[in-house]
DNA sequence: CGTTTCATGTAACACTTGTTTCATGACCGA
DNA sequence: TCGGTCATGAAACAAGTGTTACATGAAACG
């Protein structure tokens, strides 16, 4: 029944990924995927639809295949590097840049694209506290961390500069490390690590 | 003689700034700046001239801007935050929103945009290494700095909240300052942890 | 077999896009 | 006053937009 679906939904979720969703149009998309506007229309109702349906796909797929990886790395190395590595992979980094497109269309038009958005940098907050130890600057600290992974990785997407933006990226890490505690605590507790 | 084209320019400017250059159209741009299509066309040749014309000015603006912040506060608090401060200020948000969204357009296609990256991201790179101290890692550091910088204008973009944004900066510089020198230096190898 | 549902193709519809053509004033130097 | 740029308007052009109406073939089910 939805079989065919399936199939148009995995050839636009590559178009998707190869030529944005900025200047999406319907008949170039068709044809691409072995199909036509009238049918893509048909089935997922209009484009708004077909756009829903791709990027909550996208979504699931992104936070699936970050979490196998987090699982097997997860204490390897630092969790930022662990997501470094997985977001700069040839493989993930097509993702990273429909997220960008869709967070920078949702500056303009919330309501249009501001869905999507849970999967994008705010997204990762939550994520990213959760394997903080509790602490009155774990929120400051989470926020720098993943404004720096998306910075660097505009960077590294304008740029293609990986050995530049990476080094940047251990920077930090050795910064985060060499300094847990903020200034002015109660008194000076050791932080084991 | 260019008379017309300025006012005309000046009105485009802040209709870019309003509504974005991802989606722009002439029609509606011409109506909200009290003309038409038929006369931006007359004036800037074409659309893409008229974007041209629009991002140089745009870029001249900032770089004006700034420059008048950085030299008032050159040394007052730490580059980054009279940076952070010139550029949360709600004068210049939309100038940022702006050159995001041209940043990621540039990510599809280079040939269109990619002339105005200039004042983006990787723009402010000498600007921000030129302001410090030569070492080994100053690359490193400044691209930690810039992306830095960009991530979290574009997280506050996203969420407009300022305050968490900040405190994340300010973490940020304490960081910076608590842990000038790098690890492996050519004496002093004591930086076993 | 008949009927109904699903999938698909063709063609159209109404609309917007950037751009151009033609025409008309307005002003300005001669 | 004449001629010539400059600015502007109305309308059209060809192309592309999302979407829909109509028709058709196939397959499934009674």
């Amino acid at each position: 029944m939805t079989d065919r679906r399936n199939e148009l939904m995995d050839a636009c979720l590559a178009y998707f990924l190869a030529h944005g969703v900025a200047n999406l149009s319907l008949r170039p998309l068709g044809e691409a995927v072995g199909s036509s506007a009238r049918l893509l229309i048909y089935h997922f109702g209009s484009k708004e639809g077909l756009i829903t349906a791709v990027m909550e796909e996208i979504q699931a797929r992104v936070q699936a295949s970050f979490s196998v990886a987090a699982d097997k790395a997860a204490s390897d190395a630092g969790p930022m590097a662990v997501f470094w590595a997985w977001t700069t992979h040839p493989d993930n980094l097509p993702y990273a840049r429909l997220l960008y497109e869709i967070q920078v269309l949702a500056l303009r038009n919330p309501e249009a694209y501001g869905a999507y958005l849970e999967g994008s940098s705010s997204g990762w907050m939550a994520l990213i506290l959760a394997s903080m130890p509790p602490s009155p600057e774990a929120l400051s600290k989470a926020t720098l961390c993943a404004a720096l992974i998306d910075g660097l990785l505009l960077e590294f997407l304008a740029t293609g500069d990986l050995r530049r933006t990476t080094a940047a990226l251990e920077l930090f890490s050795r910064l985060l490390q060499s300094q847990p505690s903020p200034p002015a605590t109660t008194h000076k507790k050791r932080e084991r690590r």
